[in-house]
DNA sequence: TATATCAATAACTAAATAACAATTTATTCA
DNA sequence: TGAATAAATTGTTATTTAGTTATTGATATA
């Protein structure tokens, strides 16, 4: 008899690790500030118009996705430039509006509102 | 001069969705609970021995994980099954898993935290 | 050097939530 | 009907955190 070898055994520490970067993208202000972000490096000011909070804020949820490793920083001058260090991330959001949209399909609920994920 | 248009431009409704949708995945509860799922349904008994946490707050997660259509439960006598009804969640964590392990390399700590993972 | 601008930080508040104990509800079986 | 079991719910506590205001630090410029 074989022992069934489980196909995900992660240590806490690794469940750790996932549980973070899932949570650095669970904040709509820090989708926004990545969706902002895809079309190349912006700097503070800028995200703070383009994202609509004050600037402390921002700051603060951009240092979040720095911690998670999802944008990087670069200064120049007074201006302060972030990008996203990540692509992957743009993956993952294909796939959860993906995953969305048909669950909105199946329940019948209007399933439009995803229609301009591409 | 052509406008320029975003790539993906999500109404606040569709983000918080998104949102949502990452934040049922950002606990390591939550995640276990998932992983146990992977190869068939279990009740929420059996899942409490498998993942270490009290019955209360197994139900309580169970729940969130459904809300978020990410289980599905059946009833069957006293006992209530759950299982995995969105299957895209383990391409999210292995994505996940396998930027978070190139991160681990890139920085040059130890890289076999997600070795398990296939 | 003085001033203005940009971003980060500190201090705080309000809201969300993970975890637990105790209770309730639903189902099975004696 | 009455116990026994399984799962959900309720109430509570402690922690986390998004957001705000005010302040500080750094850089550029007059």
């Amino acid at each position: 008899m074989t022992q069934k070898v489980p196909k995900h055994q992660l240590s806490d520490e690794a469940l750790e690790m996932v549980a973070a970067r899932f949570k650095a993208l669970s904040e709509k202000t820090r989708l926004k500030l990545i969706i902002a972000l895809e079309d190349g490096e912006k700097n503070v000011g800028e995200l703070v118009k383009l994202v609509g909070a004050n600037q402390a804020n921002i700051s603060h949820q951009l240092q979040i996705l720095a911690d998670a490793g999802i944008v990087a920083r670069r200064k120049d001058g007074v201006n302060v430039y972030y990008r996203i260090s990540d692509p992957t991330i743009f993956e993952l959001c294909e796939l959860v509006c993906g995953s969305l949209k048909r669950q909105i399909e199946r329940t019948s609920s209007t399933s439009r509102l995803f229609d301009q994920m591409q």
